[in-house]
RNA sequence: GGGCGGUUAGCUCAAUUGGUAGAGCGCGAAAUUGACGUUUUCGAGGCAAUAGGUUCGAAUCCUAUACCGCCCACCA
């Protein structure tokens, strides 16, 4: 017997992973009908596109979570004979990883800015090449069952061009527009955010309560107020009702007199401070609100390297932190400062990848009319259209979708989707004997090849920008299944059934994966959205660099087995719900791994004079048990079905160490010593209750269960046997296809 | 300001949906060259955050309160 009384994750993992894939089954077009009952199942297909994984490091905790749920789930609807397609992909990651990128280049001494768009972006694909290839073989280990032949990146150029046309859809259809609005500005990255990328940061400032002619004005930001002239109540107060609407008040104020004009709107709360402000409509989202209504002047105080600008006089080139003491040491001389409030509490906007403040700006950018997007959405979702688990993410979508804003599409930075809009002059430059023929034409073009001017000779020049990230990994789920012009994996394939992500980027991706999928395809994307939450450290604390607590699931798996490490992030973990992971706890796993390979042995060891011809004449007790294996084989489908994992998996793993080993096989001791129909009956109840145990357990250890029902397939008994009884038919049957115990 | 969760054994969490609370880890005691010491057996440990209510029956449903966490939000 070669089996040892170890079991040695390291010495079998690869192989198993590479019998798997040689197999070919991870493609479903490959699967055999599981069997003749099976057949016409195996035509219904189970899909799940698995989330592009980003190109830019190495897998983390939170994808080891993210491969596990979603292998249990393709492995045990490809056993129950379904045509199962896990499609993998990886993802460029747009701003993320230009981000990862800066970062190295700060530590070589370099800067993005000193660079050619161009070699920047050649030198980031390089990297994101790199790394595609490390988290490829790093999704592998973990034994992830994906049909690699259908592998997807979302810089294809396929992927790129169904982005595109959504894109010349949305824009004919008018919902995309180009707008000078208020946007996010990052002076690091030098982009503009979504909301969704920025982040709401409580601040302590002071307040300071300046004499503005004869108003008294509250703010935290005088350092914008140079280009003042409007000051705002709300039209109720009392206190200012004197002044009417569009009334003029010369005033001193920073550098000299000025005139403001009076101003109402409700959105004053006359509450705060003395209920009167002036406007910075350029650099703030409220005061930008007030002018579009209003019809007010916007000018920039500010530039985009958050420097001010001439506007400022004497303050000119100066950056906020350095310039507003000073601004205000000049009001007080020029006793403009009626009080200074210490410790003014307030939440300010930062950016969520460098917290950099958000100094925000008045931009002309596409954006994407949310409203008309998200109301079939919240249609479905309420028709439960869509199930989420766990079941109040429908709510929390709901309320974020029936509040919904226009999605600013363009980011300012080199890695990632070019937007396809070409601009042209305003008018056109007569091409040679048209010269008295002046045309106003199209100023912008949306195509994703250089178009020509059908009048003139004048060039169209690219829009600079890329887009979100975002609104490629919206259409993911019908791009990554029509690209190709694949018409029959979309039509198999598409719907999915399964959308598994993290919690977290329920706004960020799954709501706009709906939208874009309803848009694009008129249907949703997929049956079910299964979230899961956040993977912590032991204590319950959020990994971290800098807190030095990250967990590296590689290093797990190398010390315990990746099946320990699987079934660990199962065991006890609740959709939604973040999960602390415990190196203990993967020990406990890896224990169990060492049972379920001891117990094989031993069966091993008693089954080599098994002859599964003969009809095994069992007990009483015998068949007590497999009753109750049938029990638990019912049961363990139901909560599968159910996505009930973590119940499902507490099932197998209580019923396999503690009735199998602790019971079924102490008991069988006494039989297996001796000899005919007793010992008979004892091995056919052995490998019986083994091999169905297996297959339970198979999803969730994958590596492990295939090992030793390989080594079952060896037993001299089913060496070229074409015996019907037992789950060992042919050397050439893998456990991962293996029939799903009824 | 609005929304969503959570509070159950020392720790981390369950309970197939209303039927006298269970796992893992940890802890205590014992066994032993047995498939497995990464083992086996036995054990201790819970007025379910609090206060009410509905019910024959509540960890589970309802209403408050208190903590904890998360998300959204244009009080300068």
């Amino acid at each position: 017997m070669k089996i040892e009384g170890q079991y040695d994750a390291k010495k079998i993992e690869d192989k198993i992973y590479k019998l798997w894939e040689d197999s070919g089954f991870f493609n479903p077009d490959n699967l055999p009908p599981a069997s003749a009952k099976a057949r016409a199942r195996r035509r219904k297909p189970f899909t799940i596109i698995m989330p592009p994984t980003n190109a830019n490091g190495n897998l983390h905790a939170g994808h080891a979570l993210v491969m596990t749920i979603e292998d249990i789930m393709i492995r045990y609807k490809r056993m129950r004979g379904f045509k199962a397609l896990w499609l993998p992909g990886l993802d460029h990651a747009g701003f993320e990883t230009q981000v990862v990128y800066e970062k190295k280049l700060e530590k070589e001494g370099r800067s993005r800015f000193k660079m050619a768009p161009e070699e920047l972006y050649k030198e980031i694909l390089q990297f994101t090449l790199e790394n595609k290839k490390n988290i490829e073989s790093q999704i592998k280990s973990l034994g992830a069952s994906c049909d690699w032949s259908r592998e997807k990146f979302t810089l294809d150029a396929e992927i790129i061009k169904i982005v595109y046309e959504t894109f010349e859809k949305l824009y004919n259809d008018g919902l995309v527009y180009r707008g000078k609005k208020i946007i996010n500005w990052c002076a690091k990255h030098q982009t503009s955010l979504s909301d969704l990328e920025t982040e709401n940061t409580e601040k302590i400032d002071k307040l300071y309560y300046l004499k503005y002619g004869p108003f008294t004005i509250a703010t935290a930001r005088p350092e914008t107020k140079f280009g003042d002239k409007y000051v705002v109540v709300h039209p109720k107060d009392s206190r200012y009702k004197a002044y009417a609407q569009g009334q003029k008040i010369a005033l001193e104020w920073i550098n000299g007199p000025v005139e403001a004009t009076v101003i109402k709107d409700e959105s004053i709360d006359m509450d705060f401070g003395t209920g009167t402000m002036t406007i910075t409509p350029w650099h703030d989202a409220i005061d930008f609100g007030i002018a579009e209504r209003h019809g007010l002047d916007k000018q920039p105080i500010i530039d985009f390297q958050g420097k001010l600008l001439p506007i400022a006089g004497e303050f000119v080139g100066m950056k906020i932190d350095e310039a507003r003491p000073k601004i205000i040491e000049k009001l007080q001389s020029k006793g403009l400062v009626e009080k200074i409030e210490e410790n003014y509490k307030h939440v300010v906007k930062t950016c969520y990848k460098c917290n950099t403040l958000i100094e925000p700006q008045v931009k002309e950018q596409w954006f994407l009319k949310m409203k008309p997007l998200a109301a079939p959405a919240i249609r479905a979702i309420q028709k439960n259209q869509v199930i989420f688990i766990p079941n109040h993410y429908k709510k929390i979508i709901l309320h974020w979708l029936e509040s919904i804003l226009d999605w600013p599409l363009s980011r300012q930075v080199v890695w990632g989707i070019k937007i396809p809009a070409w601009h042209h002059e305003p008018i056109c430059i007569p091409k040679k004997g048209h010269e008295k023929n002046i045309v106003h034409c199209k100023q912008i073009i949306i195509s994703p090849i250089k178009p020509k001017c059908e009048f003139c000779d004048a060039k169209f020049v690219q829009d600079p920008d890329v887009f979100d990230t975002w609104f490629s990994s919206g259409q993911w789920p019908f791009a990554a299944l029509a690209a190709n012009h694949n018409a029959k994996d979309f039509k198999t394939f598409y719907p999915t059934d399964v959308m598994e992500t993290a919690g977290e980027i329920i706004f960020f991706w799954v709501a706009r994966m709906i939208m874009l999928g309803l848009y694009a395809t008129k249907k949703i994307p997929f049956k079910y959205v299964y979230l899961h939450g956040l993977v912590l450290d032991a204590k319950g604390q959020k990994m971290s660099k800098s807190k030095g607590n990250v967990i590296n699931p590689l290093e797990i798996t190398e010390k315990y087995g990746t099946d320990a490490l699987r079934i660990g992030l199962i065991m006890g973990n609740t959709p939604g719900q973040s999960l602390a992971l415990d190196e203990n706890k993967i020990k406990g796993y890896r224990n169990f791994s060492n049972k379920i390979w001891n117990a094989s042995r031993f069966v091993l060891i008693n089954l080599q004079d098994y002859n599964p011809t003969k009809k095994a004449s069992l007990n009483a007790l015998q068949k007590k048990h497999i009753k109750e294996l049938k029990k638990l084989a019912k049961e363990t489908t139901i909560l599968m079905d159910d996505f009930k994992f973590y119940i499902a998996g507490e099932k197998i793993y209580h019923y396999f160490w503690h009735t199998f080993c602790d019971k079924i096989i102490e008991e069988s001791k006494s039989a297996l010593a001796k000899k005919g129909k007793e010992k008979q009956a004892a091995q056919y109840i052995l490998l019986q209750i083994l091999s169905d145990c297996l297959k339970m357990l198979h999803p969730f250890m994958p590596f492990i269960t295939e090992e030793i029902y390989q080594q079952l397939s060896r037993l001299p008994s089913n060496r070229g046997s074409s015996t019907k009884s037992g789950p060992i038919k042919d050397k050439k049957q893998l456990l991962m296809i293996s029939e799903w115990p009824k």
